[in-house]
DNA sequence: AACCTGACTTCGG
DNA sequence: TCCGAAGCCAGGT
């Protein structure tokens, strides 16, 4: 499907964060190329994380918490999370400073869309 | 076709 | 450090 140049850019960054590793939703929208863009990550994973599968659960927020509520998706994400190795606490947040995923930002800002 | 919303962050005072 | 306002923009109503 034809998205934005931006909105595919965003699909391609969180599809290489790793496994076992997290980012944060302006993070993916720094790399992406807009620091101030992180509601569009939060609209691209809510509207297209099904149809492009992608590994949603990666995403957390920028003070390393799930940001989805119980009762509303916290719960999947929590275990898909611990199931690939990352801990969550009972307060469903996860250690930055062990699995935040940082990449070579200029890695990024050469690639307009790779695949 | 406006208007509202959202799994958020950054900015300026 | 704390807090409100601004920034972002495609989808759903």
């Amino acid at each position: 499907m034809t998205h934005h140049p931006f909105t595919r850019r965003i699909i391609e960054v969180i599809r290489r964060i790793p496994r076992g590793r997290v980012a944060t939703y302006g993070g993916v929208a720094r790399l992406a190329g807009n620091a101030r863009a992180a509601r569009q990550v939060t609209r691209v994973l809510h509207t297209l994380s099904q149809k492009e599968g992608l590994p949603w659960q990666r995403v957390i927020n920028r003070e390393g918490r799930i940001s989805l509520r119980p009762g509303a998706g916290y719960e999947t994400q929590r275990r898909a999370l611990q199931a690939e190795g990352v801990h969550v606490d009972d307060t469903g947040r996860v250690n930055l400073e062990e699995y935040l995923w940082t990449p070579n930002p200029a890695h990024f800002a050469l690639e307009d869309d790779a695949e």
